[in-house]
DNA sequence: AATGAATGAGTTTTCATTCAT
DNA sequence: CATGAATGAAAACTCATTCAT
């Protein structure tokens, strides 16, 4: 699936790169605080540096604004997941080391993990599938570890089960972020993700005897 | 924690009960559909069968009817859960039907459960706190059943961990409303429970040996 | 001219009268505080102690309550006057008495007085020529009084400065109540008439000589 | 006191000018009409020339258009006593033209007088002094004049005396309008002055002798 | 390309008044 | 007579979006 564009009104790539950016950083700071509707356009521009003229020239409607924070979240976290676990041996020590990287990445990114956990679903029905197929490829990055691990016998799990535990995965992670509320109370980071990757490791190891 | 009291102008106590239940019905059909800020108080009012008027004689503001509508999710959700559970034997076969039953509650309600999700965060600071006690109260329910499994010696737990393992369990339930639009495409709610339930079980039953 | 008749829904003439009195009662307390149109018909009824479908069999609309509020102030005014000056013996004292007597009333009713002057405005086009003759009559009590001094040869004025006269009495006055925030700081009552009667004397005297 | 600063959203201070303009005249001819209470945000708007939007760009609240109103017709007042008094020669004629003046002028902006009067205490607590301040720099102007006169040996007043009459002054020829519904149908402006100035001089003048 | 003034539909909320009980 | 629930027109205010400069 093809990244949607949202059309800008400028023609110079460059620019626009450089605005959206400008754009991006500015709304999260400001979803985050407030959350996407209670937040307005004349804000955006606000922080984001320039003039709401100005925004209209990158945009077309609000919700614009909103797809690229999402999208822009995804990317950032994916691009930290891919910079360690493109290097991984299908061993258990290394299926641990990627479970505590990627719930480190959810701690770092929490803000931004949080916003677009409530605030997605207020995207259009033409944007929501790309956001929802990012959300897959963060799945798939885990399907293919345990993949590998199961082709390597490390573990011996089914189909079935190689796309649900990695759908667990995903949750008990970002459960870091949105249930924050309680757990921070409760547990250190590094407390959540020994335990965490105890329990998963427990339902996924099982079989192996 | 008291439940937090939303006054109404109307003196008349069985009324308003009669009337907040036509508005909570009437709400939840629409927050379902559109969310709750893109929700107009106009609306509630004709889905709840009365005039805006009339609407505004049972609630102070808007805010009002979301934080009526999260209130009357989890007590749905906790009746249901609490007419089958009452009966709890600390057995592994107990446990694994407890977790098919709130599973199944969650498959009933995922449109309520979804709307909690997605909108509990636009409460004001001071009705949130109330939200969030109930969804300890929800968690709590399964930290009991835990607890009581490890007195009995079926598991073997520490504190920390029965605390974790039960919001675990709450969570990798909303799973199946919040992930719908990619976990209903994979599993029927049968498949679902059976592998979650395996999932859970080993995760927790691990240490037994 | 004959007082408006406010019509009642209620046949009972005594219930009438007690009941616009609590009205009256509660009603400028309210005036006081808030003004006529930050009022609310609901805060009137409350405070005359009956419910809000009561007031409305006792008038017909909002406007009625200031109507009836105006005619009970100057009633109250009128007659404390009256209950003094009753016994005017058209000599410097005595008019000097009156005026006391009067500046006196003012201040014991400088609230009341402060939400006939402005509210009074806010009456019907009907209704306000009723109010405005009652203030013509206030004024009348001063044109007598004069009158009578000149007769008896106390004063020397024309008739056209006999009826100007009355009218700066009463203003100079009322003057105690609507420019309280700034009369008050710096004289006491009791210097605020001894120097206004001062002044007023030799307005009106001079021409004695 | 320095003047309480409406906040406008547009920038050009040259267009809020003239916006606010437009927009003070529309609001007086309302107000004159039907009251502050009475006139709608969108009548105001409208009266002005521009849409209900472009009005909240040059204020932030229905109250502050009363503000801004009551402080033009303090400062047209000024302006104008200011032209022709600014000459003021401490003796009885100078002091006989500066009331005229000051008449005329009340005749002259007699609506706006009205509206002052009868609507400034709907200003907020915040606005409140700002308006009252203006009303004592009129007051302060006759007391000028009168100290002047003091000092020339002119007339004999104490303090006291010098800050109550300028009060006198300034309510004496305020009545021209408040009071014009009685007034104006008994003398001409011309006839009014006459006599008021008489009057005055007399309560000021007797102690000369 | 950038700006920001202008727009007006749309939103929440209030409140005088009515009328069935 | 008294009550108070119901009504809905009307009010203040917001904000995404446009477009002339």
């Amino acid at each position: 699936m093809k990244k949607r564009e949202v059309p800008a009104s400028v023609k110079d790539e460059r620019l626009v790169k450089k605005r959206r950016n400008e754009m991006i950083k500015g709304a999260i700071a400001l979803f985050k605080q407030k959350g996407f509707h209670r937040t307005t356009t004349r804000e955006i521009a606000k922080a984001s540096g320039f003039s709401i003229g100005t925004l209209y020239e990158y945009i077309r409607q609000k919700e614009d604004v909103l797809y690229l924070v999402c999208d822009r979240i995804y990317d950032e976290v994916r691009e930290r997941m891919e910079k360690d676990i493109g290097t991984h041996h299908a061993t258990v020590e290394s299926f641990k080391l990627a479970i505590a990287h990627y719930f480190k990445v959810v701690d770092d990114l929490q803000d931004e993990v949080l916003v677009m956990y409530q605030e997605a679903k207020s995207l259009s029905k033409e944007s929501l599938p790309y956001v929802l197929n990012k959300e897959m490829q963060m799945v798939a990055i885990f399907e293919e570890i345990l993949q590998t691990c199961v082709q390597n016998g490390v573990f011996q799990l089914t189909e079935q089960e190689i796309k649900l535990f990695a759908h667990n995965i995903v949750v008990l992670g970002q459960m870091w972020a949105f249930r924050r509320w309680s757990l921070h109370k409760m547990y250190t980071l590094d407390e959540f993700i020994e335990l965490q990757t105890e329990f998963l490791l427990r339902g996924i190891l099982q079989k192996r005897s």
